[in-house]
DNA sequence: GTGGTCTAGACCACA
DNA sequence: GTGGTCTAGACCACT
């Protein structure tokens, strides 16, 4: 499992952590009972703060997404399970209703957002959004 | 000229007007020589404080993108064509491939995240993105 | 007689028009008892409010270089001499001085800064010091 | 690392910040990935606020000259190499220039100017340009 | 510890 | 009228 960290993104490190752990889950890919990557390896895999990191976990137990598991790390906890379609769309919603806006903002008409966001679909790579310059 | 300000969202204030700006002069919604609303007049506008939109406007101008008309005002800088201010397209880029990039991890199909995007072109309510819990 | 005027540089407008009148006429490029364009030609031709000009004459009568010749305009004082070469050096100085430090900063030796202002002395194209991004 | 402020000169202290560390940068005395000295030293050391020192440095971070370090402080950005932090003589010459019209305007030959120069350089002393009466 | 953001208010300079 | 600069102090967020 790897996560995809963007540490010069305005978005901060510990919930670009965070917010895929629960898009993850809800999706299913990453199944109750599964394994995260350890806080050191993370970390290091990254070259960030392993608090950092232990922060995200830490939230994501609170929320009851994860559970500790003694000497084993931390696993998806077995009471998440993948979320509805309907769900799923609640967290993806905000994004896509911010882009709608700077369409509307840069003129584009709706047939030309959408060409747009089908070439991004398709071709996964560029950058994290919302960077600072 | 209205700016469309969220104070409670995540994104802070001036960056607001900044991209709004940048967006606007993109779109040839704002023309070259345009002036803009004075930093007192949205200030007072919106309620906040006159330094935070006079922060805006000055990264406005080092960008090349507004020009001081001393004891005048801010006016878009003639250079700053439609074309100069920067593709449409990569204005919006970023913030599609963020959401493309969320919709994998939650596991749906591109057909279904071009319908709820549909649907946010068309509904254009909803919150802003990235707010902090 | 034409001024060099730069409405975006960072120095303001009438500030220009007192230090190049003060040069000129301690140059005796302008000598006493010539008379200066008058204002309302000034700010025509660069474009600038006429009380910008008249502010940098006023100031300049008030120093005793300008005199005001009723339904003449303004002339250059009869006791405004050209300066010794001292005086030159001391109005040339402090600009010297700044470039020099920056050099230094720059890590250039004596013999680069020379050999770059040697080329500015023989190309007097380019543009003002200290502009505004 | 120490900067150089002239808190009663005319250009602004933000301004003295952002101008040395670019030269600063471009001369190579300040290496991609070094640190720069947190925003609350400079204000403590030279007495200014700390929102002074932030100003300078968001701005240059917007330049691309610096990139934060979150929680640690501000780097000199690796992509700043002295050769893409401009030309030296780039920063150098709108200073020279500007001199070089100041010297054509008080008659003075390239040789006298010339020799105003040399001694700036070699006495390192005196105050800043442009200083508002 | 780091920087970011915003506020409130002051004073200046320019046109 | 315009924007620019700085201060003082608050609160937040990240590491």
């Amino acid at each position: 499992m790897n996560f995809d960290i963007a540490p010069a993104a305005a978005t901060p490190i510990y919930r670009q952590i965070v917010d895929q752990v629960r898009r993850l889950a809800a999706s299913g890919q990453l199944a109750p009972g599964a394994e995260l990557p350890s806080v050191r390896a993370v970390a290091q895999q990254h070259a960030i703060n392993p608090m950092t990191v232990s922060k995200a976990y830490s939230l994501l137990e609170a929320e009851g997404l994860l559970q500790r598991r003694r000497g084993l790390g931390m696993v998806l906890a077995e009471a998440a399970t993948p979320a509805a379609a309907g769900d799923k769309a609640a967290l993806l919603r905000p994004a896509l209703a911010g882009a709608a806006r700077m369409a509307k903002q840069l003129g584009l008409s709706d047939a030309e957002a959408q060409a747009l966001f089908q070439a991004c679909l398709q071709d996964p790579s560029s950058k994290a959004p919302y960077e600072h310059d």
